[in-house]
DNA sequence: TCATTGCATTTTGCATGCAAAATGTTAAAG
DNA sequence: CTTTAACATTTTGCATGCAAAATGCAATGA
């Protein structure tokens, strides 16, 4: 039986923006691999829809650059190439440097606080080895500090570069010296903000995102490593 | 860049590209005002496609954030808000700051030459008062220090912002003092572009960010407030 | 006089149809 | 046996049709 969740007929409200959510999961959560086609009449079938709400939302992914659209040839799932993460991740850092610095001056104490909890939890969970749960609050972590900020164009752009490199599922393996590396990393963070000293925070969340993109780096290598070996096998 | 669109041997673009184009331009260039209804039907008429077309170049706009997208009540031109302004610009400061640091690294000794010129040339045109040529050739520096950055992902990135800010057409009026000033900035762009020196280069160019934020904010109150008077008057 | 309700018109969202382009398959030639 | 050429199938791009929602307008009632 088709799994009930994915298949179920979607709410009658604008549909194309309902299908921009759906087909942005898919992506992201991996269930569309990159470079997979993404077959329009099989979607269609799948959330029973016609074409054209879906092709809209096919134009609002590309923009977003999630998937590629060619003439004649379809959609597919863009690729993340060693070149887009290094391009992507300056960027981030550029970006969240400045969410940074601005979260500095604008936070408030409960917010600083509720940061605080995250932190130690996620500490906790690094203690234990949990990745996944560690992974979880590292990202309400920088989504907070991305809140405090208060700038929805700053976090929109961030969002969506984040969202492009998050279904690379470089969480997967991650040796034990980054992972401690970055739990240092993250507690210099919070002690910068709790001194609410925006550059330095600027700086260390640039640092920690180049960090970061080492990480992501060695990740995608490795999975594209593994394709090309499971291709030869096959 | 544009190498690979003037390579194309075909002109058989996908209607809906070319109305993404045609579009973008009526708005920025202002044919299409803020606020402004987008009217379905008359631009049908007026570029003769269909609707389908038209609705997927309104989705790809709608994304990159220049027209507002209502349910049921169709397309209006995006207002640019002074808390947009002052949301964007911040960005835009990081990014250029970003792609001057990138550039000091990697730009060639011809590129620094060709800015060199432009910057030369800008400066004749800011003595002789032709305000109109100036911009041009301000754009074009900019243009070229991002184009240097050699960081696709930033450059689109940071035009889409700018696309979205230059339909507030601020170069109407700029006074003599901030105009003296802009100069004096890029005097200083071009002296640690020459010194390759990165991080200084990111801080003017924050910082010249920062002014054109100003200058772009007053404009946009001048003329809303004029359009105020207008409406009383009318 | 002004607000409200009912109806006609317009606009929007989605489905469907059709022609052109791309893809896959088979058959013929070298 | 490989290459290619012709054809059938699928997929894509665009146009159009239809129903629901929104808008405009006039008539009614307070």
């Amino acid at each position: 039986m088709d799994d009930q969740v994915t298949n179920q007929p979607i709410e009658r409200q604008s549909l194309h923006d309902q299908l921009v959510a759906r087909l942005r999961d898919l992506i992201i959560e991996g269930d569309l691999a990159p470079g997979d086609r993404v077959p329009e009449r099989e979607l269609c079938e799948r959330f029973g829809v016609s074409r054209t709400p879906l092709r809209e939302a096919f134009k609002v992914l590309a923009a977003d650059g999630l998937i590629q659209l060619l003439p004649h040839r379809g959609a597919t799932v863009a690729r993340l190439t060693v070149t887009d993460i290094e391009e992507m991740f300056p960027v981030m850092g550029a970006l969240e440097a400045l969410a940074g610095e601005l979260a500095a001056d604008r936070i408030s104490e409960e917010g600083i606080a509720e940061i605080q909890a995250l932190h130690y939890q996620m500490v906790l969970h690094h203690k234990r080895g949990e990745l996944a749960p560690y992974f979880r609050l590292n990202q309400q972590i920088h989504e907070k500090i991305l809140a405090a900020a208060g700038n929805d164009t700053l976090s929109g752009i961030y969002r969506g570069l984040a969202g492009r490199i998050r279904r690379a599922r470089y969480l997967a393996n991650v040796s034990k010296a980054r992972w401690a590396q970055a739990v240092a990393e993250h507690e210099a963070i919070l002690k910068a903000l709790v001194a609410r000293d925006g550059p330095a925070l600027g700086r260390i969340l640039n640092d920690h995102l180049k960090n970061k993109c080492e990480t992501v780096k060695e990740s995608l290598l490795a999975e594209s490593s593994e394709q090309v070996a499971e291709r030869q096998r096959g």
